[in-house]
RNA sequence: GGAGGGAUCGCAUAGUGGUCUAGUGCGGCCGCCUGCUAAGCGGUUACUCCGAGAAAUCGGGGUCGUGGGUUCAAAUCCCACUCCCUCCGCCA
């Protein structure tokens, strides 16, 4: 959420930095109802002093003199029609703010969409094969650990079931990255994967992306697209002491997309599921610092890659590819010799205030000063399915075996009987 | 799912319709006194919104778990919900 202040005071800014990302936003409404709102808002205020003063009197009188008490009724009920009003036209300038994304952070490339975004840097070289290396599904497939025609049967498309040592590997992946990262300071968590509405209002999921997520009518639970969404709100409506930030936090989570925005898009093998497991980095920090927390995130999620040996390469979305909450964002992206592609395993993203607002998460700068919103950031470290492609087509052996990363060898010790 | 109890300022507690501008204690902060320490004395003590101001600050509104209701008037009465505790049922 912008800060209406703002919007208020600059709406020519505000325009500027929604237009990079291709957004027109006409401030027209949100500056009316915001006029008005505050203007009705003075009305009552000034009709409850006055009724707050004519209780006072009465209550001090013995005798009940009839004409307060007609007083009183009269401005009660011009107070209630006044307040609903007030409290109508709050609601309506809520639901707007709600669905204007986030300003690119002025360092962000301008861009129409994804093909305007740049390529950072990229470490290693993709391997060369004495041989045409082949696709995850049929290496999968063929080494039995994928199975895609079960996972239709029990849950249809876009649904496949690890099994045997592909399991097993997905496991080693999510402790070997679990570990790493904590050693690197993030704290591991485990959040529940329904939420509440309010919970995906916060992380900017609604109101605006229904239609990605999974919603449980008969309970009204939210399940979870991402672990950002439950660690957004882990600290909502808190007030955090300066002295504990900036707050790491690493969490192995499943996460659900219904991607019907992406219909018919990546259908072959496990690069787009509606249910896949993530590893996700998330961080609250002060104002000032979230723009180098942003860069040592983006670090510690690479060095995933550079610990599996795993060609990778860095790209910075531009302005007109952000996410809907995300200031500025680099993407991570695993080269995929099978299916020659670079895939998308990670999205590292600074959301500034943005989150912060619509959680109420602030901080003490300290004390005695007024608490400032923090800035959040997030980003996977790293998406499993992808990474999993990643290992079995890069680490794929003449005969159609899979060498394991040494990095994952101790993950993976296991005696088959 | 069923039955009961509870939620008040950082913590602990008082408050059964108007004098609550929510009291008291503890803790915190500031100061005083005491040749150290302990103790004592005085003061202070939340968040948020609107408005005025360059600012310090000032005026006003709201907040006693949340939302409704009754009433001229609600921390206080009524209803619903949320969460916590005790018990029963079910369950991993």
């Amino acid at each position: 959420m912008l800060d209406i202040k703002l919007i208020r005071e600059n709406p020519a800014l505000v325009r500027q930095a929604l237009e990079k990302r291709g957004e027109t936003f006409t401030p027209e409404n949100i500056l009316k109802a915001d006029e008005r709102y505050r203007r009705l808002l003075r009305q009552v205020e000034l009709l409850r002093a006055k009724h707050n003063e004519t209780s006072k009197q009465l209550g001090k009188a013995k005798e009940k003199p009839p004409e307060l008490i007609t007083e009183m009724r009269d401005l009660g009920e011009q107070i209630s029609t006044l307040q609903q009003e007030t409290s109508q036209t709050k609601k309506e300038l809520n639901s707007l703010l709600l669905r204007i994304p986030n300003m690119p952070h002025p360092s962000v490339i301008l861009g129409k969409d994804e093909s305007d975004n740049i390529v950072v840097r990229t470490w290693g070289e993709p391997k060369t094969f004495p041989f045409k290396p082949l696709p995850h599904w049929e290496l999968g497939e063929k080494l039995g650990i994928i199975d895609f025609h079960r996972g239709v049967k029990l849950s249809g498309r876009r649904f496949y079931v690890l099994t045997g040592m592909g399991a097993c590997l997905q496991r080693a992946l999510i402790t070997f990255m679990l570990n790493l990262h904590i050693e690197h300071g993030y704290k591991e968590i485990y959040p529940p994967f329904m939420v509440k509405q309010e919970c995906m209002i916060g992380s900017g999921n609604l109101p605006k992306f229904s239609d990605n997520l999974y919603h449980d009518v008969e309970d009204d639970f939210w399940f979870i697209p991402t672990a950002e969404v439950p660690m957004t709100n882990l600290h909502r409506n808190e007030v955090l002491d300066v002295k504990v930030l900036p707050l790491y936090y690493v969490a192995h989570t499943a996460c659900f997309r219904r991607e019907k925005m992406a219909a018919g898009k990546d259908t072959r093998g496990i690069k787009r599921g509606h249910q896949f497991d993530k590893v996700e980095l998330y961080k609250l920090t002060e104002p000032e610092k979230s723009a180098d927390e942003l860069e040592k995130l983006v670090g510690d999620a690479e060095e995933v890659c550079r610990r599996l040996a795993i060609p990778y390469r860095i790209v910075q979305l531009c302005t007109g590819d952000l996410g809907f909450a995300a200031c500025k964002t680099y993407d991570i992206e695993m080269w995929a010799p099978g299916c020659a592609e670079w895939l998308e395993v990670s999205s590292c993203s600074n959301c500034s205030d943005f989150q912060a607002r619509r959680t109420n998460i602030r901080y003490r700068p300290e004390s005695g000063a007024k608490a400032r919103f923090v800035h959040t950031l997030n980003g996977s470290g790293l998406a499993l399915p992808r990474v999993l492609i990643a290992v079995l087509e890069n680490y794929q052996q003449p005969d159609g075996t899979i060498l394991i990363p040494e990095a994952l060898q101790p993950y993976m010790k296991i005696v088959v009987s």
